[in-house]
DNA sequence: CAGGACATGTAACAGGTTACATGATTAT
DNA sequence: ATAATCATGTAACCTGTTACATGTCCTG
């Protein structure tokens, strides 16, 4: 005898859009590729095939709406037995997720390899992060001008955005000190005359 | 046409740890329960079915060792493949992960369940973050009390966990930011006039 | 008329998860 | 005796990824 425990999957993120505003697939599909995306990605394929598990399963229901400029779509809103299965998932403990590091892997593997390949590496990961967190920025300037105003679901957008901007400044900060540890490590002291540039 | 970009998998993990020092499968599980696993999880089921599958590359080889008092083992090795493909990988570059963060996903969807609920989470997940910190910090001041004097490998080790240290402080920084946030939303001003909830 | 946005899917494959399975030795 | 540790696997399933597929309308 075993309780499975429910392991959190792109239904309940595609639960907590719905219940936002009803959306087709493909919209939903581009709200994955900005605002929820910047937390829980998912390609179209994904989204078509979860939303008709979801139906099967009565958590979603759709209606065709026909276009007349536009293909026909089905727009997808949230059921009864959905709104209940977000509640209950809700109050549920979430399983911690496997941590899974490559840049980790390959700074504890830089002396197997060419160390100055892993330095340009953590370069563009920086680049990366520091993207990243310009537009999160960008974004908390332009919507939450006020944060100690906020209340209700724009409190918890505003928190959300800001857990993304805490993660891509922690990893820059992280590239910013192994980069420094490693250059200083890999052209060591030529004395006080120098070059320890690259 | 079409060029395949090579996923990074548990593979790469496996070729690191086994450059540092051959091992058996069992052996492995356990590294990959403790330091290693730190920042690349992977169950023993796993970590057999790529070894046979890394053997059938020619990535890594194995010596039967017969124990009289146990039962024999496998003792797998970096094979000069292995140590090629390490090296490849190393410079090659790292594709984003997906951003999959499931507790943002319950704060977003806060207001459309239990609030109590989601904040108990919360101090649940800023537990979790505070246990993982503490363990980081006493590795860190049992196995590397001067951090300046790092150099090679151990340096390498010494990033890496200065990477679990900045991310679990992150982590936890953020929930406590949650909740200060949530718990005023909350109960809001009783004092004066109102409740400006909802 | 070509390309991009709109709109929805199928199929094959790779990888991770869970359950099941076996069997020895050592310590309580 | 019973549990824990050592040691290695198979099988089924689920999810995510990639490639392939189709068709409309609007804009330049």
């Amino acid at each position: 005898m075993h309780i499975s425990v429910y392991v959190m999957g792109l239904e309940h993120a595609i639960l907590v859009s719905l219940a936002e505003k009803s959306a087709s697939g493909y919209e939903l599909t581009r709200r994955f590729g900005r605002s929820i995306g910047f937390f829980w990605e998912a390609t179209h394929q994904q989204i078509y095939r979860t939303l008709a598990r979801m139906t099967e399963t009565g958590w979603v229901t759709y209606d065709v709406i026909e276009q007349p400029d536009r293909p026909d779509k089905k727009v997808y809103r949230i059921s009864n037995g959905g709104q209940a299965e977000l509640a209950r998932w809700l109050a549920e403990p979430l399983e911690r997720p496997a941590d899974r590091d490559g840049l980790a892997v390959k700074i504890r593997g830089a002396s197997l390899g060419d160390l100055p390949a892993v330095i340009s590496e953590i370069e563009r990961h920086r680049a990366m992060h520091a993207e990243r967190l310009e537009t999160y920025r960008t974004i908390e300037k332009r919507d939450f001008p006020d944060p100690a105003a906020l209340s209700g679901r724009a409190l918890h957008q505003y928190l959300v955005l800001r857990g993304g901007i805490r993660t891509e400044q922690g990893r820059l900060d992280w590239c910013d000190e192994a980069l420094e540890a490693l250059r200083a490590d890999n052209s060591p002291d030529q004395a006080d005359t120098n070059r320890r540039s690259e």
